[in-house]
DNA sequence: ATAGGGTTAG
């Protein structure tokens, strides 16, 4: 007992549902015990018991009521019971047991259980979330040939993970069909396309759908404006961004404490520090929550200005809650313990017990090579499977052959075929005073390696470490980024090495910054064929990996291959930002291909792109370039006209 | 179920 009583910090659970969730459960084991007299529990009770669970992200207890389940006293699994594993332990990452699960289904001699449409579509679901969107269109292409027609909800996840991984095209083309179909895209479906469109550069297609949403008379929400909102600040339209938010508010519609936060960030990375705080003032008065995201930008932004006494401000702003005080503490707290020289490890290159060149890389190559090779293995074995499925002629026909292929190359315990989740980390609410929560750290690190005080974020790294938190990625993946910046290669391998072991799942930032660290070692071989490997594995690449890869590959004079990249980029439904236009113009500039930068420039000009102050240092270089040019050139001519 | 912070360019 009390196991179930301990929130989760993930989700703003309240504390009552978990009592009450514990309590059902309780009463639920106590049933398949037998302990109760006679009576059993039914399928109905255990299924919404297991649904509650999986909403209140209680793993430890879904998996001691689904293990009670399976040792098959009373109840039995139906198919409802089925689908609702399949989607939870999908959503825990654990694909391994949602495709057993899934065979399950298949094998089993019940007549009343086997794969239904909901099936499929928890099974998609499932491989989007753990990253194989390639899977998940090959599942939903053979399922379409089945006899199965595609749900709302089919089309729904199928847009969600491809708007996630990047794969714009697909999503669109996904959200034609679907309506060819006779299916009206809701605001939810929207909403994800239009994210979709901004996170991938296309501001005029977001804004183009925006207008075909009203249009079409489907109800808009304060998300799809915040959407909007955010979209538009990142996208380098701020002014339109900002004239939509004061509209917004003018109308008194379509604006909560999200919004607000999305201004107050932009308006912090400006360095407008007072009309952020104005905002906060504001967003108080009109009750809206400030919580541990708003403060973080603020905090980030205020530390940049180096304005610490501004902290008072913030105070007298937030009254509501005690976030303030509360993460005031943590960061009193936290100085104070960076203050004991209780430290063992005397700098910070030991902190990272570095194992050594390349050695990381190449097994993580090799690595991607060996998945890439079970891949092939299970290619073969399809073709195996099908020639025997034509001799044999038994009837084992399957609303997706591609999906019992995927459950039968399953190993037992398959944690290394997952490339990427999409999960970010998890969100603490408040663990109380005096704990170390992750986010407040992520937060601190990120501020004390925008300084360049690396030491003091390895400081803090260990004081964590040492009390026994967890990192998560994001925290490895800044300092990891931090060293390659300094050049500390050695250092950053160590990092991830240490992440390998603590088994935290990467996300793409992790490969953004191995990528970047090989540019910076001048390995640009290596980085292509990180590249390579990930596509190959239906990985997915963003705005943040095209730009970065375009910078290793532009240093280390792979022009062509730049060319390629960016082309590559285009056709993937990816639009460049001004990042991507910045760095093509500058790698160009100084490969001395002046034409082409300035073709990149006018490139970016056509395409509505404003360019920023990082633009105008880059075009200085530039027109020196230009002007070295001529005069090498008349010189040139003068000196023929001096042989003559 | 869908949105906001902390990782890319000089």
């Amino acid at each position: 007992m009390g196991l179930w009583l301990i929130p989760r910090p993930s989700k703003p659970c309240s504390t009552r549902l978990f009592v009450q969730v514990g309590l059902a459960m309780s009463i639920l084991l106590k049933l398949l015990e037998g302990g109760c007299s006679s009576q059993v529990p039914n399928s109905i009770a255990s299924n919404e018991l297991l649904v509650a669970l999986r909403k209140a992200d209680m793993r430890v207890e879904f998996k001691q009521v689904f293990d009670k389940l399976r040792e098959n006293k009373g109840v039995e699994m139906d198919n409802w019971g089925y689908n609702i594993c399949i989607h939870a332990f999908g959503c825990w990452g654990d694909l391994g047991t949602s495709l057993s699960l899934y065979k399950e289904m298949k094998d089993s001699n019940l007549e009343s259980v086997g794969p239904d449409l909901p099936t499929y579509n928890s099974l998609i679901h499932v491989l989007c979330l753990v990253g194989k969107v390639n899977d998940a269109l090959t599942v939903w292409e053979e399922l379409k040939g089945s006899g199965h027609e595609p749900d709302a909800i089919t089309y729904r996840i199928l847009i969600q993970g491809c708007c996630k991984s990047y794969r714009i095209d697909e999503a669109t083309n996904i959200f034609s069909q679907m309506q060819l179909n006779g299916y009206i895209p809701d605001t939810i479906v929207y909403n994800s396309l239009l994210d979709g469109l901004f996170k991938a550069r296309k501001v005029n297609d977001g804004c183009h759908l925006f207008e075909k949403m009203v249009q079409n008379g489907v109800r808009v929400s304060t998300w799809t404006y915040n959407i909007l909102v955010d979209g538009l600040f990142k996208n380098g339209r701020a002014e339109a961004a900002y004239t939509l938010f004061c509209d917004l508010k003018k109308k008194g519609q379509f604006v909560d404490g999200v919004t607000y936060s999305i201004v107050v960030l932009q308006h912090c990375k400006e360095g407008l520090l007072e009309k952020a705080l104005g905002l906060v003032e504001e967003m108080e008065r009109r009750g809206f929550a400030v919580d541990l995201v708003t403060i973080s930008s603020l905090l980030i932004g205020l530390y940049k200005e180096g304005r610490w006494d501004w902290t008072d401000k913030l105070m007298k702003h937030i009254r509501e809650g005690n976030l303030v005080p509360s993460v005031l503490k943590w960061k009193a707290d936290m100085e104070a313990s960076m203050k004991t020289p209780q430290s063992s490890r005397k700098d910070y290159t030991q902190l990272f017990p570095s194992k050594g060149d390349f050695s990381e890389i190449m097994s993580l190559i090799n690595s991607a090579n060996s998945t890439m090779d079970a891949d092939l293995d299970s290619e073969d074995a399809r073709v195996k499977d099908d020639d025997k499925n034509v001799s044999t002629d038994t009837d084992q026909w399957s609303s997706s052959p591609y999906m019992d292929q995927l459950a039968n190359q399953l190993k037992p315990i398959d944690h290394s075929s997952q490339l990427f989740s999409f999960s970010r980390g998890q969100r603490v609410q408040d663990k109380g005073e005096g704990s170390f929560d992750i986010d407040m750290v992520n937060t601190f690190l990120s501020l004390f390696l925008a300084k360049g005080k690396l030491s003091l974020a390895c400081k803090l790294f260990e004081i964590f470490s040492d009390l026994g938190e967890n990192p998560v990625s994001y925290t490895y993946n800044s300092m990891m980024s931090s060293f390659v910046k300094k050049g500390y290669f050695n250092e950053a391998w160590g990092v991830l090495n240490e992440m390998g072991e603590k088994v935290c799942p990467t996300d793409i930032a992790t490969y953004n910054v191995i990528i970047q660290g090989l540019g910076k070692m001048g390995r640009a071989d290596l980085a292509s064929c990180v590249l390579d490997k990930l596509m190959k594995q239906g990985g997915y690449l963003d705005v943040v990996m095209y730009n970065t890869l375009i910078n290793a590959l532009g240093k280390a004079s792979r022009i062509d291959e730049v060319n390629k990249l960016f082309e590559q980029m285009k056709s993937s439904g990816i639009n460049p930002d001004v990042v991507t236009f910045n760095t093509l113009i500058e790698v160009h500039s100084k490969a001395g291909r002046l034409k082409d930068a300035y073709k990149f420039l006018k490139m970016m000009l056509d395409a509505g792109c404003s360019p920023n102050h990082v633009t105008d240092t880059t075009l200085d270089f530039l027109g020196k370039e230009i002007e070295k040019m001529r005069y090498q050139k008349a010189s040139m001519v003068r000196n023929k006209d001096d042989f003559r």
